[in-house]
DNA sequence: CATGCGTGGTA
DNA sequence: TTACCAAGCAT
């Protein structure tokens, strides 16, 4: 059922990263000759073909990649991919495209459908934002999803990245695309630290915009290139740099792979807090269709006050309706 | 700008 | 087992 994600390299050749105007690769950053300064625009274009060759034979071939997919594709793709693996998305976003090929199918449902069919994926508040988005995108631009950046982030549910990321992937267009892949990535290749900051920097994003080609496409192909690296190879734990194409270029590498200094890194608590309970409690509503009496929903968690806290958060976030006295659904 | 928001897999 | 991590967003 689950496409081999692991090995086919993708049919995405056609960026021809050395050919590429802004990408002239100099005579110094070929063989052994000394390496190119760091920073430097020798460098810089050594980057991009590293990269980019690379992407063009490591590439997963992922369903929202396929050609001629529709932005509508990329955009569900990319609200699902809001922290949540590649590998759980696939079957919810195979079902999800099936049922709503386009925003006006998904904008003529309930919202409640939508989070229905959102299943396990987590933060079903991403479904109900979805729903709103194909809601606008139907009522405002007539049913096409907006190709401009700032129409995109006027979306709800649309942040800085997936504006970005929806206009450089479905409609090949040149934007820094800063997810938590491309950070790791340029963190540890340029900036020679394990880790990036916790909330990004001015000056990653100085950094992400210096280092992106100078055409749209292959400005294109790069930001999702980068993003696959962090993802296959340059992964938060575990990395694997001795099969990395940047070793040789790599800042963490030449620093000697120091690692992470700053403060903690927050971990998510999750046993006994109210996440916990809202989970539990919509899981109920999903999982019976129509409308759900109280005492069913008593019975997921024992204590009475953190219980109704969640389900008033449930119903503030307009994930849950009220019907009447205890009875609540889906909102349609 | 730190925090809340799900769920499951991995070391 | 606990802790961390996974293509963020809204407030």
């Amino acid at each position: 059922m689950v496409a081999d994600i692991s090995a086919a390299p993708a049919a995405l050749t056609a960026a021809a990263p050395s050919g590429a105007p802004g990408s002239a690769a100099p005579a110094a950053a070929s063989g052994s000759a000394a390496p190119a300064t760091p920073g430097s625009a020798a460098a810089t274009a050594l980057l991009h073909t590293t990269v980019l060759d690379w992407y063009a034979e490591n590439a997963r071939d992922l369903p929202w990649r396929s050609p001629g997919v529709s932005p509508w594709a990329v955009m569900v793709s990319e609200f699902m991919l809001q922290q949540t693996p590649v590998k759980r998305v696939l079957p919810a976003y195979r079902a999800w495209m099936e049922r709503w090929p386009s925003p006006a199918d998904l904008a003529a449902d309930a919202p409640g459908e939508a989070v229905r069919m959102w299943g396990r994926l987590g933060y079903p508040r991403r479904a109900l934002r979805l729903h709103a988005a194909a809601v606008a995108i139907t009522e405002e631009h007539g049913g096409v999803v907006p190709d401009d950046h700032a129409a995109l982030l006027d979306l709800p549910g649309v942040g800085e990245y997936t504006a970005a990321a929806v206009a450089s992937f479905a409609f090949r267009q040149r934007h820094a695309v800063l997810d938590t892949n491309v950070r790791r990535v340029f963190a540890r290749a340029v900036s020679g630290v394990e880790y990036p900051a916790q909330a990004t920097t001015a000056a990653e994003r100085r950094t992400a915009v210096e280092l992106l080609p100078t055409t749209a496409e292959t400005a294109a192909t790069w930001a999702v290139a980068v993003m696959e690296l962090g993802a296959l190879v340059c992964t938060a734990r575990g990395p694997e740099c001795a099969g990395c194409p940047l070793l040789a270029q790599c800042a963490w590498q030449r620093a000697g792979r120091p690692p992470y200094q700053g403060p903690a890194r927050r971990g998510q608590s999750y046993e006994g807090t109210d996440r916990q309970v809202r989970g539990k409690l919509l899981a109920v509503l999903r999982e019976a269709h129509g409308e759900v009496e109280q005492a069913r929903l008593d019975e997921v968690w024992h204590e009475p006050v953190q219980r109704a806290r969640a389900l008033d958060g449930l119903v503030a976030d307009g994930l849950v309706e009220p019907v009447g006295p205890g009875l609540y659904r889906l909102p349609t």
